[in-house]
DNA sequence: CTGTTAGCGCGTTCAG
DNA sequence: CTGAACGCGCTAACAG
């Protein structure tokens, strides 16, 4: 075996500079297009390249650069709609810088957060972006050597030495329970989601806050908590449900877990709105194929995506100075669930 | 700026051979588990390994082991949960064997896709996935060099001299329309797919199975088709609901698709099933949301995404032979929207 | 404007 | 069992 030859990458830029009659200098010039080669040397060289089908090897040239033009990017799971257009956006804004992303999956465990982390770096990514599962910034800077530009995504962490952008929830979580105390409603409930989070933390914040301004009590019972998965929504929603007197109304502060609480009322033979009134999270498309349609806080996510790459990108073109920390409104979108 | 130091990268082997009195070579061997290294100078490596902090650079490695341990992925869309979820299935797979996906979005788009199979292996990938939009393999066969092993995923091509998994919905299309007709409808409706994709010319043909056998005749005007998006999908539902006398059943080809069809059936307040039976694809989650629940073909996606990676990890341990056409099977799941 | 020289960091021969 | 030397393919110095 030894040096096997894992497919014969076909020609090289010796092998071109050899067909051309010039040196691999020469070659490498035209192919950057680097200084001002002679036209008729350049010809030359053009038609040699194409006539041995020449393409650049990738990991050559990013040994030599120190850059691979890839991204390493983690969010908690792909299979989030949240996150699939985030993701999205972000493909579609470092492709035209010539970026690739690396996707990770992070299921929301730090653990398996560092160790990617880690083997990102080691394949050479040029730059990370995070909707991390830390709770505190400096555990993400404790584990990312080489001093590659981060950007935190959908992430508000304080004292953070990262670009972050992140999308403000709290303002019409609040502005939902003062829409349902308008519409008669006084035992609202929030499903809340894993406070280790930064935007569960703040929707439950929202929540809080709403009730204070229509001097309603915070009561506690009122509040469970899931991870954002389906599954435990559902499970956090019959708790809610379970409450007697049972509330009157649902905040819910992700998509995935709107899925588990519908499910929980339908269960019931629940009725929206009459028994119980629902407002969702995230402008997702099915949310208006249910009857009724949902009244969501509906987040500007593509955008979400798109700002990360770009501060990422931004950096990578070697801009310096202070994080910069970048808020996005989401709003509240009142349909018939309410 | 010239050769800049973007990030200096912490130390290399040869810091560690320094450090720890040997040479790189014998570093090298310890960092790969080689040969028999004699215990003390192992010991005496790993301490010098850990002391500075050292861990490999990939692309160095990469260059001369001629593998990056990536593999390009191709998809038409990351926000098609379908497509979603076989890539969360692809990378769970790939990630035990040390492997990590570079994902991108074709929208259907030849030309795109072919772009960007060449950046992919311009970058060095060891393999790719596809769910190509090219109609024959042929197509694929021109654009990928360098003999990589490639997978087709959810795409059915004759003659192709790739390993490939797809899914028979051709059945269970046919079963559609039989299970409808026992339920005494008798103007069935498709909702297709672009003609371009196996699977869209394989559930058309289901849906011409089923009649056949159910002695029904085919009414071309009762087969519209959309390129597989929501918008597109809503455009042929209003075309089909126009026809008269109307269709009293329709079967839809994808789930993006389902979405735009239920938009269009309930601006025209049409009952589900009273007026019209729906047949959706994908067991997606809100299809179980929506009033009546929908009957779904539904596909195993995860396994279709498990098994293309684990076809191309085959191929990748440098497993040789034919190529290798695998099909599984998706089923009608009835519920109550028929 | 062009060619020569010298590595990027690593794995693997080949001697010893 | 270990070290010296070489080269993966490319780019960037430096001369000419």
């Amino acid at each position: 075996m030894s040096d096997g030859n894992p497919s014969r990458s076909g020609p090289t830029i010796r092998d071109i500079a050899r067909h051309a009659r010039v040196s691999a200098a020469t070659v490498s010039r035209v192919l950057n297009g680097h200084d001002t080669v002679h036209p008729n040397l350049r010809d030359q060289v053009l038609r040699s390249l194409s006539a041995l089908g020449y393409y650049p090897n990738g990991v050559a040239r990013s040994l030599r650069t120190r850059q691979t033009q890839t991204v390493g990017v983690i969010i908690p799971d792909i299979l989030n709609p949240h996150f699939a257009e985030a993701v999205r956006a972000i493909q579609d804004t470092l492709a035209v810088a010539g970026y690739t992303p690396l996707l990770c999956n992070s299921d929301r465990d730090r653990g398996r957060e560092f160790a990617d982390v880690a083997a990102l770096l080691a394949r050479g990514v040029d730059g990370l972006i995070l909707a991390s599962a830390a709770e505190h910034a400096s555990e993400i800077a404790a584990c990312v050597r080489g001093h590659r530009p981060v950007v935190l995504m959908d992430r508000n962490l304080p004292d953070s030495p990262f670009d972050s952008v992140s999308v403000d929830c709290q303002t019409p979580t609040r502005d939902a329970v003062l829409h349902l105390v308008e519409r008669g409603r006084r035992r609202i409930a929030h499903l809340a989601g894993p406070q280790e989070t930064s935007t569960a933390r703040e929707k439950l914040a929202g929540y809080r806050e709403g009730l204070e301004q229509a001097g309603l009590p915070f009561d506690p019972p009122l509040v469970c908590f899931g991870d954002y998965t389906t599954s435990q929504g559902e499970a956090a929603s019959e708790l809610l449900l379970d409450r007697r007197p049972p509330p009157d109304a649902v905040i819910c502060a992700n998509n995935l877990m709107s899925q588990g609480l519908l499910r929980a009322i339908a269960r019931r033979g629940l009725a929206v709105p009459t028994d119980v009134a629902v407002i969702a999270t995230d402008d997702v498309y099915w949310t208006v194929l249910i009857d009724p349609p949902l009244t969501v806080i509906a987040q500007p996510v593509y955008e979400l995506g798109q700002r990360a790459a770009t501060l990422l990108l931004d950096r990578l073109r070697g801009e310096s100075g202070p994080p910069r920390c970048m808020r996005l409104q989401a709003r509240l979108l009142i349909r018939e669930s309410t």
